[in-house]
DNA sequence: CAAAACTCTTGATATTTATCAAGAGTTTAA
DNA sequence: TTAAACTCTTGATAAATATCAAGAGTTTTG
């Protein structure tokens, strides 16, 4: 599994086999069956976490005990929570497997070490953390600006290979609507 | 003006004189007058914009011509449009002064090169976009888990600053409600 | 300073979306 | 392999929110 992360990052941006032996050293692997969890609200969350395999959710519980789902996670993508990552405080979140999935994981000390020790990885991460901000906006711009059924057209338009991994009602989740009413969505639209 | 971005980098991070004059070599001033745009939809971005006087608001315009707002910027915040810098497509936002404005921009060659010929400015920079990231991810929270009510009460007790100095139905467009369901929640909240 | 533009409110009504409830089909797990 | 859990749909109804329209203050600007 560990492989699937040094091609990944082989792909992203030029680096030698001395600094991938020296980000392997610190990598783990961590398998998860299907709603095993990642990382459970209250912990703390202090690694960077690679999804090697299957599909995760990161969600919140409010206080009338309904789960918002915030993001979901494939193949080839992050998974965390910056905020405790960066206070130390507990998390609100819980990030859960929909799948069996394995994580390559890398604690917070080595991680913040290596992006300065091999400075291309540093600027990877940023580049990274730009493209999640500018989709994180354009999240926000959807959010406020469309009705039901154009969210829902936004998300299987710009996440097809999410859209057809998880149980619909998350994806109403993920939106903010409700799981009925994602459903009349669905069928107005198969009417057309 | 330029002294009043100085003194916030001084506030921010360590940093020499020397360094300080390096950035202040690379900074102009620009005034906005009232309702003047600092981008325009269409134009490319290719700076970086930081408040030292004003309020500014960044805003999308969809099909039907509604503006939905983005962002709002006040002192010592920055502003832009970070989809188009690192693209350099033409920006889908529109940023307009709401009251006179002084503006510290610095271009984007300039910014990008000073970033590692100042490494603490880079890291500065880049705690600045982990924070932004995170602020965005409660705004999708708020967005997707809080009823209208809600929404209006997270936004002024996170932006009790932001609150007085704009008029009410542009707070209305950053949640995405209308201004007359504004008007309405904050007649309610005022029997209470 | 007077007209125009802007801002907010309020009422009436329409539309969108949520909630509650039940049932059918699937998948999961003992 | 069968009961339990999960998933989706559909109907009835309720609640939240938007829209349209008008009017009263306020601010801006020529």
């Amino acid at each position: 599994m560990i492989n699937i992360f040094l091609e990944y990052l082989k792909d992203k941006f030029p680096i030698t086999e001395e600094e991938l032996e020296m980000l392997s050293q610190v990598c783990t692997v961590k398998k998860l069956r299907r709603r095993q969890y990642l990382l459970q609200e209250g912990d703390v969350w202090q690694k960077n976490a690679f999804v090697a395999k299957g599909v995760l959710r990161t969600y919140r519980v409010d206080e009338k005990g309904t789960e918002h789902i915030i993001q979901f996670s494939i193949e080839n993508w992050w998974a965390g929570d910056r905020q405790s990552y960066h206070s130390g405080l507990p998390s609100a979140f819980n990030i859960e497997a929909l799948e069996d999935a394995e994580i390559v994981l890398i604690p917070k000390a080595d991680f913040d070490r290596l992006q300065i020790e091999i400075p291309k990885f540093g600027e990877f991460t940023r580049a990274l953390l730009e493209r999640s901000f500018i989709a994180s906006q354009n999240r926000i711009h959807a959010s406020i600006s469309y009705s039901a059924e154009e969210k829902y057209a936004d998300f299987i338009k710009t996440y097809p290979d999410i859209t057809n991994r998880i149980p619909q009602h998350m994806i109403a989740s993920y939106l903010g609507i409700s799981p009925e009413t994602l459903s009349r969505i669905r069928n107005q639209i198969a009417k057309k």
